[in-house]
DNA sequence: TGTGTAAATGAGCATAAACGCATATAAGCG
DNA sequence: CGCTTATATGCGTTTATGCTCATTTACACA
């Protein structure tokens, strides 16, 4: 519980699980919506990970995260309160309009 | 929500709010309950705080604090994710048995 | 008004977290 | 194989957090 609650207590992770929410993605594509390097993004999105919330799959060069299945399964009011709140963070809006914009752009061609 | 997130996501806050709960308490109950000293104590409720979490109310020289009714009112999936893992917390029994304990013994006279 | 108890806060220290830069690993492709 | 792209990780720096000790503030009551 205070592991998992550590891994939402950073505002670029709530971004990061914001965007993902709507669908899996790959890290570049992570960099590009938020404005992140790249380095900053896999750390954030191992911590996510390490506590459950996101899983990974690779395929080719490229490591596809999304919401972890036993994450929602096992924490179903948290996940409600994350699915309420998270659009009212400050950076949604402009988050989600990146968001839009990358995935048309295909900027890593991970969108195949 | 980031910074409610931020103060839940500490081990001895979630042990405080645990024994909170139940019922409203006063710093130096929190203090004998959980072993913690008596600027920690405070500083952690501070916290609770100032994230719209707890509310506190001072009588004599005692400040009791208890859950924030706003806080369960505008964030209900959150607080029942609270309610119903917050009682796995490894701490939870040994912190129960002594917060029943306290309350018998009222140490700082401040059950009246 | 002086003394005791409860709580908050300042100062300082230690540890942890977040970040960037550089490098390493891993996979695809010419 | 060598080159490119994607991702992870080691290292050093900076900032944030948690803690203790000491002091201050607030209140009660003799």
């Amino acid at each position: 519980m205070v592991e998992i609650l550590k891994a939402l207590a950073d505002e670029t992770r709530l971004r990061i699980l914001a965007q993902i929410i709507k669908s899996e993605m790959c890290v570049c594509e992570m960099e590009a919506c938020l404005g992140l390097t790249q380095s900053n993004a896999s750390r954030h999105l191992t911590v996510l990970k390490k506590a459950g919330i996101m899983e990974s799959n690779k395929t080719a060069q490229w490591t596809y995260y999304k919401i972890s299945n036993d994450f929602i399964k096992n924490n179903q009011a948290l996940y409600a309160y994350l699915l309420q709140k998270i659009t009212e963070l400050p950076s949604y809006q402009r988050d989600a309009e990146n968001f839009a914009t990358c995935k048309v752009q295909d900027l890593c061609s991970c969108n195949k």
